[in-house]
DNA sequence: ATTATAATTTAGGCAAATCTAAAAATATGT
DNA sequence: ACATATTTTTAGATTTGCCTAAATTATAAT
C-alpha cells in the first residue's frame, strides 16, 4: 500500500461511518482535496486490489481487508497523537499534522510496543477510541452538544472538526477532553447555548455546539 | 525536500565523509543501489535547489545548504533510533529500517521534544554522534579494531557495517557499545584478532576487525 | 599519441498520482 | 417523458523518480 492509497483508505472508512452508504466518488474527492478524476482513477486501483468493491455510477464500499487496513492506519494515527501529547508537550491542535505522517510507517513492532509503552490507551486526545492490535475498538455514543439537554450535567469527550483554529478556541475557553460542562440555557433565536463550566459561564454559538461531543455523567 | 531528496543528500554526506572528496556518480548510485543514470538525475536536480554544485564529469560537493540539511537529516534519524531502543525495546539491528522511515518527517517541534525527551543524547546506539539543535557534534576519532594494537584496552564505540548479520554476530559474541576490549593477539596469517572480554577469549575474522570501532579507554 | 576501457551523460520510456476538458451516465423538474 | 443539470468516467497531459540503451567524455595502456 502506497502513501496514497492509504489516505484515500481512510477517508472511504470515516465518509463510510459518517453517512452509513457506499462512498460517492465526488465525496471522496472532496475529503481527499483532490478532483473527482483522481478519485475514480484511486477507487479503480483499490477496486482491483480487492480494498473495495466499486460499481460504475454508483458508490465504493469496502472489503473487509480494506476496512481492516484503514482500521490499521486508523490505529496507528491515534497511537501516535497519545505519545505526541503524553510525551513531546503536543497541544491537541498540534498533533494531527504530524500524525498523518507518522501514521503511514508500517511497522508492527513500532506500534506494538509504542501501544504499550504508553499504556495500552483507549482515547487517543480527541475523545476517539483507539483500535487495539486485533483492530477492536469500542465506540462510547456521542452526544452533541447542539442536542445536549438543558440542566443536564455532560462531561467533554471529543469533538468533530478538529482544525486548529477550533481546538485553539477550545483552549482557550478552558474546554479540553474530560471536561465537565452543564447546560444552562438554549437560545432559540440563534441556537447559541450557555453553559456552565465550574463557575464560569460562557455562550456558545451553534457552529461550537455542532462540533463538540458530550456524554451524560 | 522529497523523500528521494533527502535520501540522496544523505547519501552524498556519507560519501563526501568517507573519501574527503567530490562524490562521483558511480559511487553515489552505488550507494543509492541505483543506476548511474538515476544518481546523474538527481544530482541535476539537487544542484538546481543549490544544495550541491556540480562539474559534469567530475564529482558532485554539497553546498552549506546541502550539506546542513544533511546533517538534519541524521539528526533525526539518530535521535529516532534512540528513542527505538530506549523506549520501545528495539535492539541496535533492528532499529535501522524503521529509522529510515521516522528520519522523513519534517517537524522542528518534533524533533527537538524528542531531543528533550530522550535527555539530549550525544550518540545513537551504534556510537555515531547525534548532531545538536545547530547541527553541531563532536565527532570522536575511531580506531578500528584492524589497527589497535597488541596489549591495549579499548571500549567498543561504534560499528561501521550496520547490517542486521554483522549486529546479530555482535550480539551473540556479547559486544555492544561500551564493551571492554583488550586486544590479546594478532595473527599474521588470516588477520583475525584474538580479544579478551572480561575473563572470556574469543577470536575474530578481520572481516569483523574492519567493521568494529574503540576508543582506548 | 592513439586506442581501449571505464565513467558519465543523454535520450526515450514507464508507473504513480495528479490535473483539465470532454464525454457518458444518472437524476431531477415540470 | 423529456430536457436539463449533476455526477461520474474517460482521454490525454504533467511531474517525479526510476529504468535501458546509446552516445559522449575521461582515463589508462601500449
Amino acid at each position: 500500500m502506497t502513501l496514497a492509497e492509504e489516505n484515500y483508505l481512510k477517508a472511504i472508512y470515516h465518509l463510510e461511518q459518517q453517512f452509513k452508504k457506499g462512498v460517492s466518488t465526488n465525496a471522496l474527492a472532496e475529503e481527499m482535496k483532490t478532483k473527482a478524476s483522481s478519485a475514480t482513477d484511486m477507487i479503480k486501483k483499490l477496486a482491483e486490489k480487492n480494498m473495495l468493491t466499486h460499481i460504475p455510477y454508483q458508490g465504493a464500499t469496502l472489503s473487509d481487508a480494506g476496512r481492516d487496513y484503514a482500521v490499521k492506519v486508523i490505529r496507528r494515527h491515534r497511537l501516535w497523537e497519545v505519545f505526541l501529547v503524553e510525551k513531546l508537550n503536543f497541544s491537541w491542535d498540534e498533533v494531527h499534522e504530524v500524525a498523518e505522517h507518522l501514521e503511514h510507517i508500517n511497522s508492527d513492532k513500532l506500534v506494538n510496543e509504542l501501544d504499550a509503552f504508553l499504556g495500552f490507551p483507549t482515547y487517543d486526545p480527541h475523545g476517539d477510541p483507539i483500535p487495539d492490535k486485533e483492530g477492536n475498538f469500542t465506540y462510547i455514543e456521542k452526544i452533541v452538544l447542539a442536542k445536549a439537554e438543558v440542566g443536564i450535567t455532560y462531561k467533554c469527550i471529543g469533538v468533530d472538526d478538529t482544525s486548529s483554529k477550533f481546538l485553539k478556541y477550545l483552549d482557550s475557553n478552558n474546554i479540553g477532553l474530560g471536561t465537565i460542562i452543564k447546560i444552562l440555557y438554549k437560545e432559540p433565536f440563534d441556537n447559541s447555548i450557555k453553559l456552565g463550566l465550574g463557575k464560569v459561564e460562557i455562550v456558545v454559538s451553534q457552529s461550537v455546539a455542532k462540533n463538540l461531543y458530550l456524554k451524560k455523567v
